[in-house]
DNA sequence: GCAACGCTTCGATCATGATCGAAATGTTCA
DNA sequence: TGAACATTTCGATCATGATCGAAGCGTTGC
């Protein structure tokens, strides 16, 4: 019985190394990175890496982009990050009974980004007040932006038809891994998470996926959102 | 920087065996198999297949359940099915341009099940003509059941909100590994496969996950679907 | 209780691939 | 053209884990 099962063992070959594994993770925020800063995420000299990323393009998880002497890795295709975002799911599993993951980092579970959308506390706590308002439904597998919170969204200075990419699904849930619990992703996702970059409500981190809430954005999620924060 | 990588690196070496993708892999039909069944489709001894399911269950990527002196092994969550599905999407994009897959098993890519739903070129076919029919809008990320399609699905005697389990999607698309193509998944997938079961449409097979279109199954196909099959 | 059967544990062997130092390549800028 | 820098290639070493034979365990049925 030939089956996907060798391309699966495959591609999973590809993700099982720690270093790769750490790249891919770090690719998740949707953005290009240097083979340098993903070498130093990884954990491992230049030259590894480098390896390292050879594979993962060679396997197509990964394109690349040359910009002067530099070469800028991203994840190749939103599949990808679907992919990730899946394995991290059941990653974030622990098979004994649940109880908080201390070992992730402190600011990674307060708020990141998960390719284009809000994930971490900030995430779920802005998601949970969309909600409590009235703004939105989420199922575990389906999600649903009400009137209320489109207008809501629209006031706040969002247009949804704006992203272009009508094909993408305006309202979804993504199962937040260190929360345990779904956020706000899809198109609006993606706006909400936009505009706080904009509004500088929230800032990226140099280095890693994490990003820092500022004070105008506690007072923003707080007043504007209602999120507990 | 602390992250989930090192636990998706954990996760992804358990499916980087060729043996226990195989064994992940039969078990995405969604029903339970034996012990000896599953070192057979691994194309391993009893007691390898012993060690590799005893790190799938430790892991908590399957579950057992003792029956006699067998040992019946499933998927833990559907959130595992999820996560696999995902991955062997991914796998099945081959870095070199796009070809049919010939080194997919012939039946695998005629019909088979997804967990609960049709796939291959059957699921493909059924899900084409009933979006030509107009009973189906399927998006990349999202599908829609029309009115129409509910009554088409009604006549055929399925009633959609049987299943009880109404947290689940009713209609989302799957993307068809071997086809390369969205296919219906969702409860409405659930129940159109389930009802090609009952009236003999298909047949598992007794090994593997594929499934045999019986001769009415053709006519029914072809004649109340009006699948090119 | 005993035999049959399915499955698991143990122990020893063997293969794959991750790693880094050293050196080469390639790009930019002066 | 040459210097500086980012990245890759090569080569040798080393560790992890997959494998199967043999033996042990546990359940069922006579």
């Amino acid at each position: 019985m030939q089956t996907i099962a060798p391309e699966l063992a495959e591609l999973a070959a590809l993700i099982a190394d720690p270093g790769r594994a750490g790249i891919l993770s770090r690719l998740m925020d949707g953005r290009a990175q240097t083979a340098s800063e993903l070498a130093r995420v990884a954990g491992v000299t230049p030259q590894t890496a480098s390896w390292h990323l050879a594979r993962l393009v060679e396997r197509a998880l990964l394109k690349v982009e040359r910009r002067g002497p530099r070469r800028l890795y991203r994840l190749a295709t939103p599949l990808v990050a679907q992919m990730l975002e899946g394995m991290m799911t059941v990653a974030a599993i622990d098979p004994q009974p649940s109880r908080p993951h201390p070992w992730i980092d402190a600011e990674m579970r307060r708020a990141r980004t998960c390719y284009d959308h809000l994930a971490g506390e900030l995430g779920v706590a802005v998601t949970d007040a969309m909600r409590e308002h009235g703004h939105l439904h989420l199922d575990p597998e389906a999600g649903e932006l009400t009137a209320s919170g489109r207008a809501f969204l629209r006031d706040l200075g969002i247009d949804l038809r704006s992203p272009a990419r009508s094909r993408r699904l305006l309202c979804r849930p993504c199962l937040d891994w260190s929360e345990r619990r779904p956020h706000l992703a899809g198109r609006a996702g993606a706006a909400v998470a936009d505009l706080a970059l904009q509004r500088d409500w929230i800032r990226r981190r140099p280095q890693g996926r994490s990003v820092e809430i500022t004070e105008a954005g506690l007072v923003a999620f707080r007043g504007l959102f209602g999120a507990r924060i």
